[in-house]
DNA sequence: GCGATCAGCT
DNA sequence: CACAGCTGATCGC
């Protein structure tokens, strides 16, 4: 369960997942996705009478988060205030001051998260520098690559922080099944028993939440069924599932609910009450999907665990394990990490202990030298905790260079921190970088550049590279407004009237709950084109199988690539390692590319200013730095331009 | 009467 | 195995 207050250090003018308290002064509202212990205080009355009155403040979401936000009347009340957006879609929002009209720019990505439908992550770009609230989320391990937006060119994005799903970021949940695996074992699970006989069914005792929809869609096109639900109302948007569930409950496959459909389990009934019409007594099982976690050395054991003569409990997770989690921020390394979910027993601390080893390295080693002594310090820095096998190795170079505007000697800081996540491979620096690339990159902050001998190629298109140019604003607006949500609200099942033939009921079912509850978020309309994002993270197994959706995410022009490490320059006080550091530093700055072949680090350690370049581009030779160098010692001013979002709201 | 919080349950 | 989310009791406004 989340406990994460609403606001994040760099950018407190927005809320996330958070709506009551000091929230409420928020200039901005972001939804990551629509399970009610990220809304607190959504529907609260201050909030409420806020919005009257405000012109200005929004909740932005996807448009499934919408949808499904807007199917439950007691949030109707936003319907005039919700924004959706696009996935990867980069979008420059304004957080506005009504009282003094002072104005903050962001820019605002919707990133997949996995979790369950219409859930995203937000990366939040702006003058505080880049920062991922993840939401909840479960990626696969190498996910992180494979989405394009955490990424400028090739490189990983230099992040400050993020603020993490943490349930599981426990050695004790250290492996969860992949979604594959648990598929492949409740669909052999399902297979065995429904092969039996036409009275031989299976019940899905799954939660009310969202989360469950792609086990219906597969378990659907597997068994070339489908499965009955109380309400189709919630995916009547999205035809890949719909197509999958039915309210017909002449089927062997049911994911119905009851308030006290436990009680109708140990009876032997299915909570609809559906028998068959010849008076055959249905045998049914139960498959309860659940997370079940393996530790680190535990040998993988099965994924289905028989709990009773007819019950079943199936691995399910909705959040990453720790291992992924792992490899989720050892691919990203921000400088700093806090945990938005504490599990039971734990206290705040211990889990940003616990996280601390993940945090980027930043050396705390400043040497000041004049110019043309310039000569790089470096300091290795064996990470702490346990070391993944699989973790590629990092090394990540600080540089900073500071130049005052008086016409004096140049004071050059230089930082150097090598973060090396293997100390003891001699040979596995690079390997594995098509799962998680090492990261090599230049941030330059505040430096001016125009005088670069050779301007590296995507320094000019850095952070918020358009991904599809068609995502007009003007193509969001007509899809946010009114021509869906209308319609999706009122629209009320009745499918209970249209059954029946062949089955005869028991007395159960008069006590079903309705088909259409206003008080549950479900009925729903959803937006199909965001579904696929759904089933988009795949483990490698997943890759193969043509039974699911085909991902959608973009693959990153990193993707495959490998990875050159990363060098940084940056302004001094950044290079301090504190999470409390506050600077002024562009975003453009720390996106210098500078790709080298992997196997000129080494080299490269060697020299200062062997900086690895693109491949548009090369390094500068010594002319090009004494030009640099007398730039930067007559204190010319040289600046670089700054590519902003492809859209603004 | 409403909302917030907590225990209990699944 | 814990998650997400009910229900009902209690309390305060």
């Amino acid at each position: 369960m989340s406990s994460f207050a609403g606001r994040m250090k760099e950018y407190p003018n927005i809320s996330l997942d958070r709506f009551d308290r000091e929230n409420l002064h928020a200039r901005a509202y972001f939804l990551s996705h629509c399970h009610k212990d990220h809304m607190k205080g959504l529907k609260g009355p201050l909030l409420k009478r806020k919005l009257k009155f405000s012109l200005t403040v929004k909740l932005y979401c996807s448009f499934v988060t919408k949808e499904l936000l807007l199917s439950n009347p007691k949030y109707g009340f936003w319907e005039d205030h919700i924004v959706a957006l696009e996935l990867e879609s980069p979008t420059q929002i304004s957080l506005i001051d009504e009282a003094s009209g002072e104005k903050e720019e962001v820019v605002v990505s919707l990133l997949p998260a996995g979790h369950c439908p219409g859930s995203v992550m937000f990366l939040v770009e702006g003058a505080q520098g880049t920062v991922l609230y993840t939401g909840d989320f479960r990626l696969a391990e190498g996910d992180a690559s494979r989405i394009d937006l955490l990424h400028s060119g090739s490189r990983v994005k230099d992040i400050r922080s993020v603020y993490l799903d943490s349930t599981f970021y426990d050695p004790r949940y250290y492996q969860i099944p992949s979604r594959e695996a648990c598929l492949s074992g409740i669909r052999g699970l399902v297979q065995d028993w429904l092969s039996k006989s036409a009275y031989h069914v299976v019940w899905l005792n799954c939660k009310a939440a969202y989360g469950y929809e792609y086990l219906f869609t597969n378990l659907g096109e597997e068994f070339h069924t489908q499965i009955h639900v109380n309400s189709l109302d919630m995916f009547k948007k999205m035809p890949e599932i719909l197509s999958h569930v039915t309210t017909e409950r002449a089927t062997q496959i049911h994911a119905c609910r009851h308030p006290k459909d436990e009680e109708f389990m140990r009876g032997t009934r299915l909570p609809c009450g559906m028998w068959a019409s010849d008076g055959t007594p249905l045998k049914i099982i139960s498959i309860k999907p659940s997370t079940i976690w393996f530790g680190e050395r535990t040998q993988k054991t099965n994924v289905i665990v028989r709990t009773g003569a007819s019950s079943y409990r199936a691995c399910f997770s909705f959040h990453s394990s720790y291992s992924e989690i792992r490899d989720f921020l050892s691919y990203l390394q921000p400088i700093n990490i806090y945990p938005s979910v504490i599990p039971i027993g734990r206290t705040h601390a211990d889990v940003t202990e616990l996280l601390k080893p993940m945090c980027r390295r930043i050396s705390s080693a400043v040497i000041y030298r004049p110019l043309g002594t310039l000569k790089r310090i470096s300091q290795d820095q064996p990470p702490q905790g346990e070391i993944l096998t699989h973790t590629p190795k990092h090394i990540s170079l600080f540089y900073a260079i500071q130049c005052n505007n008086l016409n004096v000697l140049i004071p050059i800081l230089i930082v150097i921190c090598v973060c090396l996540s293997d100390m003891d491979s001699s040979d596995g620096l690079f390997e594995q970088a098509d799962l998680a690339p090492v990261r090599k990159r230049l941030m330059i902050q505040e430096i001016p550049l125009t005088n670069l001998p050779h301007p590296p190629v995507d320094l000019v298109h850095l952070p918020l590279t358009p991904i599809n140019s068609q995502n007009s604003q003007e193509q969001r607006c007509s899809l946010t407004d009114s021509q869906n949500s209308q319609e999706q609200r009122c629209s009320l099942t009745d499918s209970q009237n249209s059954q029946e033939q062949r089955c005869s009921l028991t007395d159960s079912q008069n006590s079903q709950p309705p088909t259409c509850s206003h008080t549950s978020p479900s009925h729903i309309a959803l937006t199909g084109s965001q579904t696929p994002e759904l089933f988009a993270h795949e483990d490698e197994n997943e890759k193969e199988s043509t039974q699911f959706p085909v991902p959608s995410i973009p693959i990153s022009a990193g993707l495959g690539l490998n990875q050159a490490d990363t060098m940084l320059i940056q302004s001094e006080d950044i290079c301090q390692g504190d999470a409390t550091i506050e600077t002024g530093w562009k975003e453009s700055a720390s996106h210098t590319p500078q790709t080298e072949p992997v196997n000129l680090s080494e080299s490269q350690m060697s020299s200062d200013f062997e900086v690895p370049s693109t491949p548009d581009s090369h390094p500068p030779g010594p002319d090009d730095l004494l030009v640099l160098y007398r730039s930067l010692a007559a204190g010319e001013q040289v600046l670089y331009s700054v590519h902003t979002s492809k859209t603004s709201i």
